[in-house]
DNA sequence: AAACTGCGCAAAGATTCCGTAAAGATTCCG
DNA sequence: CGGAATCTTTACGGAATCTTTGCGCAGTTT
């Protein structure tokens, strides 16, 4: 980012709603750049990384997920996908491929805009580093900076994935994190689908970590939805 | 709204129903307008925007439902529909075209007043972008983000499922929920005819959180229509 | 009064999801 | 090169969830 303003991607195929969008970033403080089709927003990301992406779900020449795919292979800016009110699928969709946020049409200049600050506000917190460099929960203790897991003060050595999954849950401790985003973390974005690694994993971890893995005290499971680490 | 005071749309034939709309509006800070027919509802909603619709389903010269469509065309602005007891399938027809809610006459003064102010709020929140991380309600708290649901700082778990059917009630809390929309919110578009699978849903979140199953306090029943959940 | 409709509720059956073990494949590292 | 660690694959019993089925009740219609 070489302005200060942020520079805002909008994919979008109907020149209406193409209008109302620029009218409404650049009078906010945006700058604005658009593509018409997925090719060419490809080839827009790659030529000069936006700050955040804007999509339409409801592309003519091939889905807006694929915007999305293209763009979570090399980065992690904020989308944001536009969608209409029915399809509530599709959103589902749009999450687990990466997107951030969706907004529903129609949709007030108020609220998109609300979406957007949040959206660049956290990719603003993970470009300074802003992340924990500790996590103490009762006997266990995950050392971020060391890279060094304890138990009861006693060292509990981690495999990578093991140790990228405990990152991640870390990192949302208290919240649910879904399968898709734990497989992410531990394999990327290659086997969203292979749930059964996920099992394989977490009964290591808590071999590892649970006194008693059958009544887990950190790792809890949440049947049909993902992994929950107590927090505090 | 250059206003404070809200401006209300009235659309409604009867002379008689729209004195008393107007009295109960403007003694309750409300700014008053009407349209007799659709097409002069059309006219004004484009001329001055109001920040509310009410429209009766049974007007001369067409259906009411144009005036929603019409509405919904372009704005969010929230629409309150007035209906007689028989007119069951109509209502369930204005609330797909987009309705909010809907009264049925006759009604209190005080009933049309809290839907009014539902309505409101809603369309205040989406304005500014506020989308709610957590839903309280008496004894029952619903953490969005953390996908948390306590009764009396007693944690509750719910099925994905019901999770989802309660997600989709808070969204809309105080306002009717369509069965069609509870359906597709829970098992997607596919079983929206399967109105059972409702009933026994409903049936399982009620006994998690009501402390009277038969009596509830936060899901009730809208004969023929749907469900609501209980505002503030 | 009988038939119908929409709803709540219970319980059994079917399916999906999860935890665990163990064996093969691959990578790492001395 | 060879052993150790790690990752991947396969398999299966049990648990959680979802679906199916059936019945009783209340309000409404015929």
């Amino acid at each position: 980012m070489t302005e200060a303003r942020p520079l805002v991607l909008v994919v979008e195929d109907e020149p209406q709603m193409r209008r109302v969008l620029r009218l409404t970033l650049e009078s906010n403080g945006m700058r604005y750049t658009e593509a018409i089709s997925v090719r060419e927003a490809i080839s827009k990301i790659r030529a000069q990384p936006p700050d955040l992406i804007i999509a339409d779900l409801a592309l003519p020449d091939g889905e807006g997920l694929r915007v999305i795919r293209a763009a979570r292979e090399d980065s992690s800016v904020p989308i944001v996908v536009l969608s209409a009110r029915s399809q509530e699928s599709d959103k589902i969709a749009a999450l687990d491929a990466g997107a951030d946020d969706y907004v529903t049409k129609p949709f007030s200049a108020g609220e998109l805009l609300a979406r957007l600050r949040v959206g660049l506000r956290h990719a603003a917190a993970r470009a300074s580093g802003e992340s924990p460099e500790a996590f103490t929960l009762l006997d266990l203790r995950v050392d971020i900076l060391q890279r060094r897991v304890t138990l009861r003060n006693v060292p509990v050595h981690l495999t990578p994935i093991e140790y990228r999954l405990l990152i991640c849950l870390i990192a949302k401790a208290g919240q649910v994190v879904t399968h898709s985003e734990l497989l992410r973390a531990g394999w990327g974005a290659a086997k969203l689908d292979q749930q059964h690694y996920l099992r394989i994993y977490m009964t290591g971890l808590r071999r590892k970590l649970e006194l008693d893995p059958a009544r887990p005290t950190y790792l809890h499971t949440e049947t049909g939805v993902g992994y929950r680490l107590s927090a505090d």
